[in-house]
DNA sequence: TAAGTATATTAGAATACACTAATATACTTA
DNA sequence: TAAGTATATTAGTGTATTCTAATATACTTA
């Protein structure tokens, strides 16, 4: 896509879109990294993991393959994403692991999950 | 995935699992709901269409289209795909078409943008 | 009416995603 | 140490997403 102009039309605001543009390049980082978190919430077995642990304070793989029944490879690879964005965290307890929230996440997540729209 | 547990651990807490399915089963067509709405704020482009609604009253596909520098084709797919989802309503005046937010997510795409997280 | 403009739609290609199946790793216990 | 268990990882497949290129539609104006 050039720089030029995509439509002909008389009553274009040029500082309209001077503006805009500069609007985007100052919170391009912050668009970017919420557009990441929002990608995980997308998926509805993440949103539904994330929602248990906002109501659950612990839980191991096996309890969320039970919950959601799902084979524990896929619930693995969710967690896995959960926790490489730091929303979730983990702790060894023999063979078992436990995975919680991270608490920085928690009000935030409320209100994006829960607030209406 | 059959309903049978995922692994033989003595300490399964049966409750934990039976309440927790309760819990997403009441919640279902919420959260299903709700993944639909991210998966719409998780593409880059559509996340920056709404950021400059948030801004801008009324903007044409052709003002999108210089801002964003992209092709007036997948601009319009974007668009239509928010107008699917209500989030944008749009109307037309002689050629042009101006899209604008749907006043009723505002303050909700607002938090869920804005808030820290 | 004919030509021109803004927008919408479609087909197709490249890429990303989420699962299954198989296997690897880390830990426990006989 | 050997066998068993919970979790993690990987390869591969089917599906979904997003773009480009081409074309269709709706409106305006000469």
């Amino acid at each position: 896509m050039s720089d030029t102009l995509s439509c002909c039309r008389i009553e274009i605001d040029n500082d309209l879109i001077k503006n805009a543009q500069i609007l985007l390049e100052t919170e391009k980082e912050f668009l970017s990294t919420k557009a990441k978190l929002f990608s995980l919430l997308a998926n509805e077995v993440r949103l539904k993991i994330i929602r248990l642990f906002l109501s659950y304070e612990k839980m191991c793989v096996c309890d969320l393959s039970d919950v959601l029944k799902m084979n524990q490879s896929p619930i693995s690879q969710h967690l896995r994403k959960l926790k490489d964005a730091e929303i979730l965290l983990n702790e060894r307890d023999g063979m078992t692991v436990f995975y919680f929230l991270n608490e920085s996440y928690r009000e935030n997540l409320k209100k994006i999950i829960w607030d209406k729209g």
